[in-house]
DNA sequence: CTTATCGGTTCACTATATGAACCATTGGTT
DNA sequence: AACCAATGGTTCATATAGTGAACCGATAAG
């Protein structure tokens, strides 16, 4: 590992429940020399990525990152993000793929990918708007969404699209608490008939949820096999999204690195 | 300078106008040795400072810095920002120094210090609310927010607060067209009587207005002197300030670093 | 086929990073 | 007051990690 890697692994050390980091502390965490740590925090400090706070000598993170954000954001679109993982995701899985965010109340698709290996695939339209109540990404939308949202969600009139939407508040309600506890949502022609789609939700930076990453098959072609390995891509990309965005995973948010 | 500053300041050429930058422009930008920059590109791409762009294999500012800044965003306040800026002009001029920002439609001032330096000094309130049309915070503030917003500031009816303000939307105009070319804008006696204001804008990442920095003298006390230590003082903190809280200057900002 | 680029790699050389031991302060304990 | 254990910061002999001219293979233009 060179000097530069290990200079910036010391920004790593900086977390939202520790904000300010004092020099023998950041030792301490980096397991590195005092020394080679001072110098480096010095470093770090002339380029801006650190700061010293005005009372205490501790050190915290710099203006330079703002500006550098800034200039992320501008130069990498949300879209762009979401094209990459979900071009991957159809890949991977064989099925359809396509990422959501909410905008203002509804949610709107903004990328989907085919992965072209069968015949029969489900298929998309551009922008499409997913109904929150009926579609797998809008259940894992409302289920990490705060209360006030979803409360005034579940208080519209819940429009059936198939047999098997869910239009009861109360069955919804309990739905979503499901989602919670799994970390995605899947649901079977709840939209459209014969499609079973999964779907994992989207953090932003202030761990709010805003948005989902979903897989539509046909239901025939799903097999147990297909479940899972859906499962598996889903719950490695939608973080990973979550990431290149700049997103925070929230703390409760369940972690299944290994799920079967 | 260490390998670690010069790694860094590799993050520096990244720009608006240019945001994709190739291993050899990288090498001639930064006048390093290709194999240099390559082994510190390497490095910052396995941190996520960098990354290849999907199509070339330019490279990019990466995802790490959008973790870091919502930290740095979640850490800092930017009312802290403004007091320590606002802190140091205030001893530097030896007058009364305040930020304010646009919150919503209207101006309101977050921080302020007091120089201590004379008996007679201008005093403020907590929180106070400014008027757009009768401070030269307010006339900074519209002579760089949007025209639509400034329109609409100009289309409500004027109040005057003493003889001095400014009542008519045309002279009003005309006096924000200068504070646009002169890049801070002085008002004598508009809000209050007898108090001498200078104010220059503050931007946010995308360089739009959202807020201004001033200085508030007792109209007997300023000189040329005095005039143009406040004018140098307030060229410099307020693009200082804009830079800690991440914003960027707009291009057609009048940067008069020499100014006499 | 030649001649520019490009991104990336190699390896002898040396400039740079390292860390144990060292200050000077600070704050708490006896 | 004296002591101790922290803190942030510095020094300097040592050796590790960074450097850069020359190289490669690929791509594109003339």
């Amino acid at each position: 590992m060179g000097t530069v890697s290990k200079a910036l692994s010391l920004l790593g050390f900086f977390s939202r429940s520790r904000s300010l980091i004092g020099l023998s502390e950041m030792a301490r965490l980096s397991r590195m020399n005092k020394a080679t740590v001072h110098r480096m925090l010095n470093e770090l400090q002339a380029e801006g990525f650190v700061e010293q706070s005005g009372t205490g000598r501790e050190y915290r993170l710099g203006p330079a990152l703002l500006r550098l954000a800034a200039l992320r954001e501008a130069t990498v679109p949300r879209r762009d993000l979401a094209q990459s993982v979900v071009d991957d995701l159809a890949a991977r899985t064989g099925e359809t793929a396509h990422a959501s965010f909410l905008q203002g109340e509804v949610l709107s698709t903004i990328t989907y990918a085919y992965a072209h290996q069968h015949g029969l695939q489900v298929t998309m339209e551009d922008a499409e708007i997913l109904p929150l109540h009926a579609t797998s990404s809008g259940h894992v939308v409302l289920a990490y969404s705060d209360p006030a949202f979803q409360k005034a969600a579940l208080a519209t009139a819940l429009k059936s699209y198939t047999d098997s939407t869910i239009t009861d508040a109360k069955l919804l309600q309990a739905k979503l608490a499901d989602v919670r506890t799994s970390g995605f949502a899947e649901a079977l022609s709840a939209f459209e008939t014969d499609v079973h789609t999964h779907a994992a939700p989207l953090f932003d930076a202030n761990q709010a949820c805003i948005g989902a990453l979903a897989i539509a098959a046909p239901a025939a072609r799903m097999t147990p096999e297909l479940r899972s390995l859906i499962r598996n891509a889903l719950l490695e990309a939608a973080p990973r999204l979550t990431r290149l965005m700049g997103g925070f995973l929230p703390t409760d948010y369940a972690r299944k690195d290994a799920a079967e």
